[in-house]
DNA sequence: CAATAAAAAGTGTATATACACATATCATGG
DNA sequence: CCATGATATGTGTATATACACTTTTTATTG
């Protein structure tokens, strides 16, 4: 009897493809990137740094720190992220008052002008792919991955 | 009557931070990663290089265009992320036989060795995400994240 | 108050990602 | 057979991501 690899055969390694959550959730994220990516070049932002403005706007002067508590990403990651919306001066990135070890990110007006700017394309983008998935699929994706991040950064 | 902004609001930009498909995905793809980084640590891996592993053991010697179609990956991405696993000796990479201007990838015996060392910690880090989350929860979501896949793809 | 621990941030390095552009090879029609 | 378009790949550049390490400032504690 020829013997099969009983680790990592081919069978096997569909299946990983097929249930792996860190490969799909890439996957997916790469795909849906591409979409917004697509739908806001007429603004001239990419999607990421959309989403720097829109918390930017929601928490107000806010320290690098918080900021990227809420982002649910590195720190560091955060710092070399706002540095094109620096240099075009949609962000403010400022020593802090009281603590001089802080900064504060603001939304420069050219950065509000830009969130107003871009804010359609983001409904279209969004409209597409509701669209395109179905919103109650959609929507229950969206539930599953805030669980999914909620989970997975308690345990 | 004080104004309030009309669009990009606060309370707007709370529900954008909620509702929003490439932010909400990133997300959970930043912390996903991290989880499996932190879990294929000791095999000396990263979750990215596992799929390609598999990917390669998956559809045999394969040239960088079918392999990137099937990642839903860049051509170009794919050929720089060959490149570490190369460097490590995992994957081959050589000119096609037939077509000159291809070039096929084979996972190498080492490839293989570092593939059914990892697989154990692979499996342990999909049965931490399913716990944390559920498993009926867990694959939806992976059900999901393939029709958001297919759907954005075709649009 | 001085020493020391804790907190906020930046830098060096490495990987992941994709677009625009260039190069090499193959296929096809005259 | 050769010109021309299609195909397969690589490179330059830019952003996204995070870890290890460092620096600066604040808080704690003896």
């Amino acid at each position: 009897m020829a013997k099969q690899n009983t680790s990592c055969n081919l069978q096997q390694c569909r299946e990983i493809e097929q249930t792996c959550a860190v490969f799909n959730l890439r996957k997916a994220s790469r795909v849906v990137t591409q979409l917004y990516e697509e739908m806001m070049k007429p603004a001239g932002i990419l999607p990421t740094q959309f989403t720097l403005l829109v918390v930017t706007r929601a928490l107000g002067p806010v320290s690098i720190s918080r900021m990227a508590e809420v982002l649910v990403m590195d720190r560091t990651t955060l710092t070399r992220n706002l540095k094109p919306l620096e240099r075009e001066g949609l962000l403010s990135v400022r020593p802090g008052k009281d603590d001089k070890r802080s900064r504060e990110v603001s939304l420069t007006s050219q950065g509000l002008k830009k969130l107003e700017q871009t804010l359609p394309l983001w409904k279209e983008a969004q409209r597409r792919i509701k669209k395109a998935v179905g919103v109650s699929r959609l929507d229950r994706m969206l539930d599953d991955l805030t669980a999914v991040v909620d989970a997975t950064w308690a345990s």
